[in-house]
DNA sequence: CGGCACAAGGTTAGCGCTAACAAGGAAGGC
DNA sequence: GCCTTCCTTGTTAGCGCTAACCTTGTGCCG
């Protein structure tokens, strides 16, 4: 046990003490905290360490301090518009020596659940999910283990008492309506996720119902479809099935990137001309957005700030995890807005 | 401290045992083997558990156990086509109920060495490593850890001890050559990722001038070009800069999917059409390949199958960590083969 | 020059679990 | 009927680290 397979124990922090001829302890705060110890004592130890190359144990530094140093984030999917959210979170958190974990729900709220009780038994210091479709048990689990929490994504404020950042995805979609009808669009159809489960696609169709009924046109469910999942391929499915019944729309508005590249794909094959026969708009500013031709208009959602302030507000709340006075820290929800961008698709 | 902020002491396994009446290692033996406990102690138990929502200290029990249940895995990047690969690692591992945890490098061989740092502190029970790029410090460390290892994605047998899953890269590139040879095609150019600490860009370009020399065709160094990252924008702008030196080319071989959609996507704002004017064979079979318009021939790397493998190589190693017999099982290397996938693109 | 503050390091006692062994009891063989 | 064997449960002793407290030594003040 604690051993390598060849049967050598691995190195504790007393075989360093013990090299550098100091106390356990003193190696411990050497690590931990350089200034507690004496300049002269610090350079033996580092040499000590140096010399045995060795690799503080986090499990039994975990035990002992009731702190992981690790946050948890539980995503949908592992591809755009996430992957850059994770990228900032994982950054801000490296910079305060927490690593991240990853989960990936693929939407399913048992999948979601089963994820927060291996990270809770991993006691994380900190959890980030994407907001919507969390089951009874898992916000029981999340009340109970009081553990750090921020919710992203979420268009309004949530059911249970946590920190939220996320944009106005509602009054995005509404926006992407407004210019479509400004560009001179009258038939505007509607591609989305599945809203079942998924707060952010029900967020977009309904801002698109807005733009419609602001603009005084009739909602039309036929000209509405959803994708059966978030692959370009499904976008483009989505687009052959709303054509084969409303072939005169002139304008679509998706509510993703990755849907409305399939959707332009799916155009294209079919010898339609994006814009001048069908104005395709996206969501999240992903990549392949700016990178497509003709390239996406779309909303750019703040993937990368998401992040940084989502791992920001986890920060704030487990400096002072270890105080009574986390309950009292009200619970909040940071608005970071959103831009249209036009580009060549409309 | 292991309390909630409110100050209410998180539960322990003790709380459970005094609830069911048993002991503590009765109720430790019930959740790691349940055979082992008598039927109908197990149901008191599973009742107490049940009733208090009690949630295991895998912190604890990974230090008194010496086993985490947690395996690693380092990526240059969150992207195809080692999104899947991720994915059917972790369902394999979930399986075993072993936990994934992500690290990306972004093919830096120091980032990649913190990584190792981290994840060897945190003790986890094995390591997959993309190959390719490994400081000395990093196989140090690896060594002395002797903890299970794989590589993932070798072209060829590696430096130091470890089971390896890969593919022969190289000889798929050349193939993909062959392939743009017979549909008459005769100034091929390359486009891929810089081969500085990326083992998969090397056999992919050594591929390429194989295919070359085979035809008998002279290399031409300007007729290849390094895009600067691994997005779509990155292959645009190689073709960018590839065309402004050899116009006349009439098929690019490119390292990858994603920079091939970039090559195709900068050929269609220049006005030339693909396939006609110019041939597209990408590498990876991303999801963009066949959801793209025109689709993209390209290779089958057996992204799913690598992580599957990868994760069943790790595991045999771990079931046997605590044996002295590990050191005696001999380095693997698993091959899976490729499939040169043909479509619109060429 | 005694007393006190503070800096620097050591000592003690766990964190919550599990490995390893011990013990008790039921079942089975002779 | 007694001894062996296995099945089930309990007991003991850590895993490797850190929080909290305690000790020592140094400098500074009146």
């Amino acid at each position: 046990m604690a051993s390598k397979p060849n049967g050598v124990p691995a190195l504790r922090m007393e075989d360093v003490a013990r090299l550098a001829g100091v106390s356990v302890m003193t190696v411990s705060r050497a690590l931990r905290t350089p200034p507690a110890v004496a300049a002269s004592t610090l350079a033996k130890v580092r040499a000590a360490l140096e010399e045995t190359g060795y690799l503080p144990n986090l499990v039994a530094s975990g035990l002992a301090s009731s702190r992981t140093q690790v946050v948890a984030a539980v995503i949908p999917l592992i591809s755009q518009p996430f992957a850059p959210t994770l990228q900032s979170m994982s950054d801000v958190l490296r910079r305060a020596s927490y690593q991240l974990v990853l989960g990936v729900s693929h939407y399913d709220p048992l999948q979601e659940e089963a994820l927060v009780r291996a990270f809770l038994s991993r006691r994380v210091d900190g959890i980030a999910l994407f907001a919507g479709g969390h089951t009874p048990q898992t916000i029981a689990m999340l009340e109970q283990a009081g553990v750090p929490l921020v919710e992203m994504w979420a268009d309004s404020a949530t059911e249970f008492i946590v920190d939220a950042v996320s944009v106005p995805q509602r009054r995005g979609a509404q926006d992407v309506v407004r210019h479509l009808l400004a560009r001179g669009r009258q038939r505007i159809g509607f591609i989305g996720g599945s809203t079942r489960h998924n707060i952010r696609a029900q967020a977009r169709l309904g801002g698109y119902l807005d733009g419609l009924a602001e603009a005084g046109l009739p909602h039309d469910p036929a000209a509405c479809e959803e994708a059966t999942h978030f692959l370009m391929e499904g976008g483009a499915a989505a687009l052959a099935r709303l054509l084969e019944r409303r072939p005169q729309l002139d304008a679509i508005c998706v509510a993703s990137d990755i849907l409305a590249a399939g959707v332009v794909f799916e155009a294209h094959r079919r010898g339609l001309s994006v814009p001048r026969d069908l104005a395709v708009a996206g969501f999240d500013d992903a990549e392949i957005a700016r990178s497509m031709y003709p390239a996406l208009t779309t909303i750019d959602m703040r993937a990368e700030d998401m992040g940084r302030r989502a791992a920001e507000m986890l920060l704030e709340r487990t400096s002072q995890s270890s105080r009574v006075d986390l309950v009292a820290m009200p619970s909040r929800m940071h608005d970071l807005g959103y831009t249209l961008i036009v580009r060549e698709s409309t």
